[in-house]
DNA sequence: CTCCTGACCGAACAGTGTTAGGTTATCTAA
DNA sequence: TTAGATAACCTAACACTGTTCGGTCAGGAG
């Protein structure tokens, strides 16, 4: 090797999703990243292929992280709610790159092994094929949309409005300690009604 | 007036739209719509003042079209059910721009009418106003991830990869018509579960 | 010492959103 | 009828974007 080499693809993985996470999706580009590295933006290309694949591994690198542990031991209801909880978390720790992530979860490795994984938990415990489908899919909802459109990153504006013209609406969620608890209790009340759901409705077909 | 204007906010409105849908959220610029109406960019911010707002001009346009009147009767179970489909076939209709809407859906101001409206009719029904405040947010978790973790908009890669590697997966949604169906079908089931779990949970706590 | 190779850089390309200033067709006022 | 006003559109440019090509230069191998 000529010289000890600057970069890596893991550095700027890692610089990338900090910038992500600081400025947001819009914020990242190839030369505000380089110059976060030191170097110049052309650089960056001996390491990585394009910007979309750069996001592309970082995303993966984040996904990495959901366990669907919890389905080993056969009960499909707590294996959802861990496998969900899990994915959740993974999601809320980089709002900002969620948007990307849910552009196309069933192109990434991880996805669609962590899918496999999920659908045939569900087959195992007596779902058909088509309806553990639809309940792997039911859970992305839910995951994607609360990780989407958390309160965390709505309701941030004038405060003395809300209140006046919309009276139902409760302004104690524009506090982001606030809003953050709400985001997850919201998330469990979901899927907590979900999960009692399928399961209601399973012993309904069984019969 | 000086001449017949070529241009208005809503054939504006409508030419981005229908870039949109046809090229992707990434397909539209300022210069391709501007050569869509028959004109040169710069002309467009005589009537739009910026391509953002443009965006939510476009979003609040389709947003209109969801129908919170199944709450009228006072079923909330029904009026749920009715606000979420209607919500779901207005994103649906136009699934470019789902990411662009996901956003901040709560800046919105015929978002805020609407959830005040949910709500209200909730806390009338005799949940509290935080558990109303978090089933709202449910709901919205649940449209917002069907629309945009659709199956539509996944599973578009070589197929004969799936099978073999993924046993468990079924490979019958790489199909658009199956794909479409399966959202629609996913979806209901999603919202019935999740309706029917909320509904054990409320008889549970008011004993 | 020379050669080679790999890491980084400078400069450029085509594209982006946006703006300042200029042109022109029509409508109003004299 | 003609002068001025004005709204609608355009030309040209700005600073930015992702990406590529050709170069520079440090170190290891012969």
């Amino acid at each position: 090797m000529p010289r000890n080499p600057i970069l890596s693809a893991s550095r700027i993985r890692a610089a990338a999703l900090l910038i992500i996470d600081r400025d947001g999706l819009d914020g990242l580009s190839m030369r505000k990243l380089a110059a976060e590295l030191g170097v110049q933006a052309a650089s960056l290309y001996g390491h990585v292929s394009t910007k979309d694949d750069l996001l592309h591994e970082v995303a993966s690198e984040i996904l990495e992280k959901v366990d669907v542990s919890g389905f080993a031991g056969g009960d499909w209801q707590h294996g959802l709610t861990m496998c969900a909880r899990s994915y959740r978390e993974a999601l809320a720790r980089h709002p900002n790159i969620v948007p990307f992530l849910a552009y196309g979860p069933a192109h990434r490795e991880a996805s669609l092994r962590r899918l496999d994984v999920v659908h045939g938990a569900l087959v195992g415990a007596g779902w058909t094929r088509r309806e553990a489908t639809m309940i792997a899919a039911s859970l992305m909802y839910l995951v994607f949309g609360a990780a989407l459109s958390s309160f965390s990153s709505g309701f941030s504006e004038d405060q003395s409005l809300y209140h006046e013209r919309y009276p139902n609406l409760d302004k104690a969620h524009l506090l982001p300690a606030v809003a953050a608890e709400l985001d997850r209790d919201s998330f469990e009340l979901a899927l907590n009604a979900f999960v009692t759901g399928l399961a209601a409705q399973r012993v309904a077909t069984s019969d």
